[in-house]
DNA sequence: AGTAAGCGGATATCGTCAATCCGCTTAGCT
DNA sequence: AGCTAAGCGGATTGACGATATCCGCTTACT
């Protein structure tokens, strides 16, 4: 699937660097986003520039090639959660499913939420994607679960806004932003009216200070 | 209090430019954020580069200038919560309020937000505000009409979280962030557990897509 | 042993932004 | 009315970061 049958194989070198771009690749994305230069991915992998870019037209190319199967996963949770029969824990499965995922991949984050990345593959899964939100929701406001006026646009906006909460945590504090997860479900859930118990301490102002200081730089790039 | 006792007063054209120019980056920073450049400023205010330059020594100096009244601004918004007797409209007031302003100019979001933005002045008002959610959070959770394992930092975050969800749709459906603000405010309200009717419609799943393409990029710079 | 394939990384190219410089204009004084 | 310091515009310079190429050397494979 990553080789067409082309006349001669690679060289043994060859594929081992292209492995080791794509390894380096995988790691950077996930740590710092997708701005990461093609340079930076090399010098990673340990390689020149030039074979960088003897294997991958582009950081693109190098995205499109990665990212296909990392969106997949999150189609994966998606159809798994609909398998799940009670409705409020297949919705909050794939929020918290997808949502750590997203939190451990930066990367993964932004191509998810921004529909200017990524090639028709990419646009396909995403594609695939979007309706099985649709159903989630629909049975949980059948099921009486959630508040009726809930959405399935309302998931998209409640990821975008994890992701400055995840950005200025990640190394301080891992799992804050469920904290904030929480406090959004509690004020959709219906069927229960109580709190849910908080899976972490609020930050200390200090904390919180730091957190906002080291904020890292969004490193999306605009497509050309 | 903008001009010290010089000997001689500024000349009649150089201090309407040095209106225009404080025109001009209110303007651009509300609109576009903190990012935009002097040269930028300086065209929207239809004066030369070098004056602008010889007004301000650099942008930090117009921001200074500029958001020290600004947070000003929302420091007078918290006191004002603070004379409010009923804690939860006095919270409630605030977040409303001071989201409300920063929708209105991404500047002040940003200023706000980040700590490593502006000058002592500037770090000044900041100072004064935290105390004052502090209390305001205090007088929630004393009075009940908060859940008691919420706390003041939780304001910080919920505010960097709705900024995503402000940029998305600041040109397409101005009110749509207070929509997310209701869920989260369902979910920290203790004294009445009903949904608080949301004061906007979910977007269509078209224009969350338009949303989501046409973000703007966000333009915040980085201290010297 | 010969050679096509691959390699590294210095370097060219581009775009963006900050900041300066200097020839011309004008406000304000006498 | 004339003088001059102050102000003006904006082309230009320089720094930087990112992308992408090029080419002399090396290596896998037959």
């Amino acid at each position: 699937m990553t080789t067409a049958p082309s006349p001669r194989p690679m060289r043994k070198d060859a594929s081992i660097n292209r492995e080791r771009l794509l390894d380096a690749a995988r790691e950077l994305f996930a740590e710092k986003g997708l701005g990461v230069t093609l340079n930076d991915i090399a010098r990673h992998a340990g390689v020149g520039v030039g074979t960088a870019y003897r294997r991958f037209a582009n950081k693109e190319e190098l995205i499109d090639t990665l990212f296909e199967e990392r969106l997949q996963a999150v189609e994966a949770v998606a159809r798994e959660a609909l398998d799940e029969p009670d409705p409020w824990t297949a919705l909050t499965d794939y929020l918290t499913r997808t949502l750590q995922m997203q939190f451990g991949d930066r990367g993964l984050h932004q191509i998810l939420d921004d529909p200017t990345l990524g090639d028709a593959r990419i646009n396909d899964v995403r594609t695939r994607i979007a309706p099985l939100i649709v159903e989630l929701v629909r049975r949980a406001k059948d099921a009486g679960v959630v508040r009726s006026d809930f959405e399935p646009t309302d998931v998209t906006f409640m990821q975008s806004a994890m992701a400055p909460i995840m950005d200025s945590t990640r190394d301080l504090a891992p799992q804050v932003y469920e904290r904030y997860l929480t406090f959004f479900l509690d004020g959709i859930r219906s069927d229960d009216r109580t709190f849910t118990p908080l899976p972490a301490p609020a930050l200390s102002s200090e904390i919180t200070h730091t957190a906002m200081t080291s904020r890292r730089r969004s490193t999306a790039r605009r497509r050309a």
